[in-house]
DNA sequence: TGCACACATATTGTATACAAATTTTGAGGA
DNA sequence: TCCTCAAAATTTGTATACAATATGTGTGCA
């Protein structure tokens, strides 16, 4: 078996709870964990507190970890700070972005296109993480990075817990996000700061109008179960 | 000596930097630190990957913990940053803040202006601190909290770091600055967001004032310090 | 004197053993 | 059947020993 340093360990757990693989409020064994990566539970411990600070898991006194949850109440106020702090970030990251940070920009928006080609949900997700927390950094602005790389956690775990790959709509939006990526990488590299605003709140809109498309489900009809079938019933 | 635990530990680091007792950019020795607080390394070296978490240290491979330095970049996007959170919490504060909260909120306010009076600058910091993070928990929202435990740490340093108890204007700056929370108290409690919003912004123009007033300190007379005295110059 | 290199020292990183706390289990009684 | 309570099992927390890495020091050589 393959040996994980302590590093590969945090990379490969915040991967896993992005993705949902870790569901939100799935219990961290230590002892389990440590034997997975092979490590003993002294650095897995460190790896846990530190994903605290990140804001990917929670622990409590003798109870352990646990992936950090996304109730009701929380959901509510991501939707209330995401558009604020993503168009600040976006208005700061045209004033600041090095071109070394704009090669990596364009090779994330690569990658993201790549995945999401061959509807690969979760490495589409990811690389769409990556994407923004590129600009993000470009932004070097430590106090609202902090606040979106909280939000970036949440959004990306959303947007898997919201994908439907049948429905073709889908497959429309994501086409129109790479479009808007695109858009976004040439405003920031143009040092355009209200156009890269603009864009990043309607690359927003995209993305709470997919959400919301997922939870407003078209009702089923209401007709069709009748009482009568009820007859099989206990 | 008294027996910390690790929760006792990792509020008085946080003490500890908060006053500048710990200065930017000091080392942390994993080992003087465990002997100080009795306790064993492991447990400390977890108190210092949370603390990192928080922001309050940086910690680099093979090279330990170092508290959180403020170099003038990161100051730059400091000044930038604050208003905007500051006033965003001040608003959330109005709509979300229940009962147990403001108590709390009073209690600290009690507490900064017995500090003021005493002329004891650490406890004042560390009591206006309180103060800040109890509206902070008020706004709800764990997206902005980050942003705003960050920019806290370095505000209290800062506000440490430029304090001239001699000064006569500080005085009355700290007795402005009294005046100042009664008024954000009252503005919460009856929950009006615009007017708690306008209060912090002049609130913090207080402070950044009293900060600006210590970095543009008035000029030496040129003309005392003569070249003729240079006679005893090597 | 200045530099390179090896050795000694100090500090951080990890594994393991054990202590403390929590959760589970199951027997006994109402 | 349900509840209570105690013992067992599981899981988390801490101390210590040792390994790995970084830092400091001194010697030899040019």
């Amino acid at each position: 078996m393959e040996r994980y340093t302590k590093l590969d360990c945090l990379i490969d757990l915040r991967r896993r709870i992005l993705s949902t693989e870790l569901k939100p409020g799935h219990d961290l064994d230590e002892a389990r964990l440590s034997d997975y990566y092979s490590m003993s539970r002294t650095p897995l411990r460190e790896v846990l507190q530190r994903l605290q600070g990140e804001g990917y898991v929670v622990m409590s006194e003798n109870r352990g970890a646990k992936v950090a949850s996304m109730d009701i109440e929380v959901l509510r106020t991501f939707f209330q700070t995401a558009p604020m702090v993503y168009a600040n970030i976006a208005r700061l990251a045209c004033e600041n972005r090095t071109s070394a940070q704009l090669d990596a920009l364009k090779q994330a928006q690569i990658g993201f296109a790549k995945a999401a080609k061959l509807s690969d949900a979760a490495e589409a997700a990811l690389a769409n993480h990556t994407f923004h927390a590129i600009i993000g950094d470009m932004a070097s602005n430590t106090y609202l990075l902090a606040s979106l790389a909280r939000l970036q956690i949440d959004h990306t775990r959303m947007s898997q817990t919201f994908y439907r790959p049948a429905a073709l709509v889908e497959t429309m939006l994501v086409l129109k996000a790479i479009e808007q990526h695109d858009a976004m990488i040439a405003a920031i590299e143009a040092g355009e700061g209200a156009l890269a605003i603009d864009l990043t709140l309607q690359h927003w809109d995209l993305s709470r109008d997919r959400m919301e498309r997922y939870v407003r489900a078209d009702p089923l009809p209401v007709d069709v179960i009748s009482l009568k079938d009820n007859s099989n019933a206990i």
